[in-house]
DNA sequence: CAACAAACTTTACTTGCGTAAAATATTTGG
DNA sequence: CCAAATATTTTACGCAAGTAAAGTTTGTTG
């Protein structure tokens, strides 16, 4: 903390009157010493400002530290949030997260993938692009690293973590169906297999309750989610083409889009009886108890899903091979009822 | 690409038939050897795969490729949004961004620092808690690696670069009070240099034309700012406390919070003649768009401050010290008229 | 083709730490 | 209090590069 500045191991040992081996296993876990000689090093460390060097370890460990952490795109709520969570957990284990950001975009994503190889990282948690995902590349580099799949289920990692579409959307397709007028379903061309199972899933559940699937299909591929739901809704709400005045969206960010649509067109929104339009999203994003009306959703269990990535990837690390072949871990959503259908 | 795995450049340079110091220095920078050589170099790397050991790189270097980003909450879209503008900037000018988020607590902004220290990076783009950074810890970090300080102005690092809010409140504040009943302010207690700038520029102005200031100050500290707009703009205007029926709030998080808490209560928002109130916010985050009504607000040069801070640490990394002592450059904002005000 | 510079190879040292083996010291407990 | 068990020190080497100096090859130019 305090005083003077030391370099290197080498010179604390000097200072400290500890060998470098000593320090070397100390830094490693702290508990592998002495009662004695931990105290020594502690008085050590408090009179001399010292930070063992993070490459240097990492260059002699065969098993470094770091935990990479791959997203699609860092600035989406959704995986903000993800992130966040598991960035704590890691960090709370001792580990030193690297967060990476495909920015939407494939060769980013390989770009990524190939850096944090190089970085011989104990593990990773790779949330894929999906669909522009280059499939060969995320397989090469899950078989060097230890890699939990999770949000996408590509078929390459040792598991998979994920929120079960099936539930989710069978979920708030009964209840919108149960309260009014059967929902269609607002999706861009699916880009991975999330947005996909939300769809059939839409369709068959609409099938078993004896309505006609209705799915409105954008093709359109930014990442600008609500840029679109805002301006589809906005032409499907002028053109008079909805199918249906129930809307459910295949995720918030189109819904948050989606209910500006309305809004701007001069709609009423809501599950009441004054009003025109119901509207729905997936996910629960953290805006979406903050939209005008605040919009009904389905949850997916961040936490849950975070937490049981890492917990995972621990396991992994530890060389507990799973179980299964390779396990997919789904987690369910609850429908949260908001004013928005 | 293809073939088999070379591991080491000593490796690389018997399957090559070239030295390893001229393969160091080809790595360093490709244009640094004969043609002839570079073929022959790209030649072996189409047949084997190989990459540099970022670790070992990094220790032997005295400056490293790395760039440290420290945010003090990576899922606040305003700073999602920079981190991303930045990370491009720095990947396309072959540096390497690492980016840390603070998790808007102060122990780990310093855990941060301590981290990217030890990793030497070639420099630092620092967006500081504010009133909960610790100011030694940034102050000897910024000592020690090059580092530019952007959004909030803590008084450390080699430069500044951010916004100037006494003109865009300036701008917003004339705005509101030439279109209609003068602005109420709605802020919470001050965490940094930007909320006190805004504040008081807010009184400023309000005083230059001749209307009395109305400050409505929260004493929350959450970084879940929408929140705080809706609990305490409900119970504001439940309670009828509201000084004015326009409200300028610090920033638009604030400001969705506050449009969520004027639709829950039955309030039109908006500056037509039908609606009973107007909410305006402050940096023009990108939901901004998204909201309902549209929120009317100033817009942040976000581009503009990642752009001159990157410029600025690059120029700073290759030795040029800045002009000025420590400049400060400030970015205005442009009024976004939306619906909501 | 000689002269010279630029590029390259060879050699050898540096970086900061992990790690293994052998020697020594300390603790434990019977 | 002594032997066994455990912890620490010493010594020495390894990792994958950067880098510097000296010698060699290649390329260019007049």
């Amino acid at each position: 903390m305090g005083g003077r500045r030391v370099n290197t191991m080498e010179e604390l040992a000097a200072v400290s009157g500890i060998s470098r081996p000593t320090l070397s296993k100390y830094f490693n876990d702290p508990d592998s010493v002495r009662v004695s000689t931990r105290t020594k090093i502690q008085q050590a460390l408090q009179r001399y400002d010292y930070r063992p060097n993070i490459f240097a370890i990492n260059q002699n460990r065969k098993l470094t530290k770091t935990i990479g952490i791959v997203v699609p795109y860092s600035a989406d709520p959704f995986f903000a949030e993800m992130v966040r969570m598991i960035e704590r957990r890691c960090i709370d284990a001792g580990f030193w997260p690297l967060v990476f950001s495909a920015h939407g975009e494939r060769d980013l994503e390989n770009n990524a993938l190939a850096t944090l190889q190089s970085l011989r990282p104990a593990g990773a948690l790779l949330a894929p692009l999906g669909r522009s995902s280059d499939f060969d590349s995320v397989q090469s580099f899950a078989d060097e690293v230890p890699t939990i799949i999770f949000d996408s289920n590509l078929k390459a990692g040792k598991a998979f973590v994920g929120h079960d579409n099936s539930q989710s959307i069978a979920l708030v397709v009964n209840y919108l169906c149960r309260t009014g007028e059967p929902p269609c379903f607002f999706e861009m061309v699916p880009v991975n297999p999330n947005a996909n199972k939300r769809r059939n899933t839409y369709i068959a559940t609409m099938k078993e309750l004896g309505h006609q699937p209705m799915v409105i299909s954008v093709d359109r591929s930014e990442w600008d989610f609500e840029r679109i739901g805002l301006e589809e809704g906005s032409r499907l709400i002028a053109q008079n083409a909805l199918p249906s005045q129930t809307v459910l969206c295949s995720n918030d960010r189109l819904a948050v889009g989606f209910l500006a649509a309305a809004y701007q067109n001069g709609v009423k929104v809501g599950y009441g009886d004054d009003c025109a339009m119901r509207i729905a999203g997936h996910d629960d994003h953290p805006q979406a108890q903050f939209t005008c009306p605040p919009l009904t959703t389905v949850s997916q269990d961040y936490s849950a899903i975070a937490e049981r990535s890492v917990d995972m990837l621990f396991d992994l690390i530890e060389g507990e091979e799973p179980e299964a072949d390779r396990p997919e871990v789904l987690f369910g959503g609850k429908l949260v009822m908001r004013a928005s259908a």
